[in-house]
DNA sequence: GTCTATAAGCAGATAGAC
DNA sequence: GTCTATCTGCTTATAGAC
């Protein structure tokens, strides 16, 4: 015998929410739909959230709160100093984000934010304010630091702004598959949901990022090696 | 004296429809404003284009095609043998891919396409179709050939399915700057559309990326430093 | 080919009963 | 807090005069 706990309103709007922005984009969803979708009344949108604006921005950041917590991105948290570990963690670092990006339960709101966020300035300045702070402080941010600290420790002679452009390579070589995700699919015949497809990416996307860093060749084997045990 | 020459009704419209959907997204622009930004009736569009959906799809694919010539994205076109001239074709080839998608009057459409291709399978298949075809067709393949011939040459013994990811990594780098853009400029505090930041992003990226390839430093530091006084 | 007028429907938001 | 009913305005598309 199931007892069918109803989900509360607000809660069931956020859900329902998420699911539509992310399948059509902000402005082709109504708020009937979203209301309709949720079983609920459509007046509840206004008393929970005042407008779809808001209803919009809160369900953005209730999605980038729950999925990303940086987990799995990293082994351990201790004190790295070995380049060994370093490149290591950087291995795990990468495969991680870019199943994460790809999967395609866990990270629609990446895809939903890059759609929407290129119009609010223009459209909507306060809510492209939320927006952004929210990618970047819950998401960006804290991966960027982590992979400051790493490439700090394997290029340790690098200037400050190279390293910058070095991690915005690692994450523009991820992020691609959400990004294009269509192109790639038509023009290579794959699925980039696949988990043998991303599982070859990452191997190349490593090799190919680490020798692009100027570790030896010896150490970027290792660690790619070792990184393919880690269990997700 | 000048003569105000009256730009044919329907090229105003795919002007000022072009305009929009880049500023705003498919959904978010209506008719009317399209209409009314042209200078012309509402009812042209129906009489021009049939419908709104025929106008983004006409607007897209003339943009497409008015802008992305390969233009510059080489030097020489002649057979190409020796590695130092492969080297040399690619850093010319990043640059011009970078500052073409960074220029603020340029690639648009590559914003513009992000965004709708995401949701349009589910919501117009006809409309995905034209979209994807139009980009893979006008756009991406043109470069990914170029680029494959490149690395074919840089590293003659690379199995094909890694040449696949080394030329989604390039791209991907390049890219990362348009899709980003406003949260690189957040993060960084810097602005993209700054001809000295691309310069420096350029050089970097092609350090890094001929070095990923396997390249020796002396070719790549030959390569990159000849690539700069191309005119652009 | 371009105009006006209008149809038919849906959008977000509100008021007030319960 | 949730419901129904409704307001106002805007949406795409059409019909028919010129």
């Amino acid at each position: 015998m199931n007892i069918a706990e109803k989900i509360p309103t607000k809660e069931a709007l956020i859900e329902s929410a998420a699911e539509l922005f992310v399948e059509k984009g902000y402005a082709a969803v109504s708020t009937r739909e979203i209301a309709d979708r949720a079983g609920v009344n459509l007046g509840s949108i206004q008393y929970h959230f005042g407008s779809k604006a808001n209803l919009f921005v809160e369900t953005v950041t209730s999605m980038m709160r729950r999925r990303h917590e940086l987990k799995n991105y990293f082994v351990q948290c201790q004190d790295i100093s070995r380049k060994e570990d370093a490149a290591f963690e950087l291995c795990v670092f990468v495969r991680s984000l870019l199943f994460d990006l790809c999967n395609p339960e866990g990270l629609d709101v990446c895809r939903l934010m890059h759609r929407e966020i290129h119009g609010a300035p223009a459209q909507d300045p306060e809510m492209f304010e939320a927006l952004v702070s929210s990618v970047v402080n819950d998401f960006i941010s804290p991966r960027d630091s982590r992979l400051r600290s790493l490439v700090n420790i394997l290029v340790p002679d690098a200037d400050p702004f190279k390293v910058n452009i070095y991690i915005q390579a690692i994450i523009g070589q991820c992020s691609f598959y959400v990004t294009h995700r269509p192109f790639i699919e038509r023009l290579r015949d794959v699925s980039v949901n696949s988990r043998e497809y991303l599982e070859e990416v990452a191997d190349t996307l490593l090799d190919f990022t680490m020798r692009g860093l100027g570790l030896e060749q010896a150490l970027v084997s290792q660690a790619i090696a070792k990184s393919k045990e880690v269990k997700r």
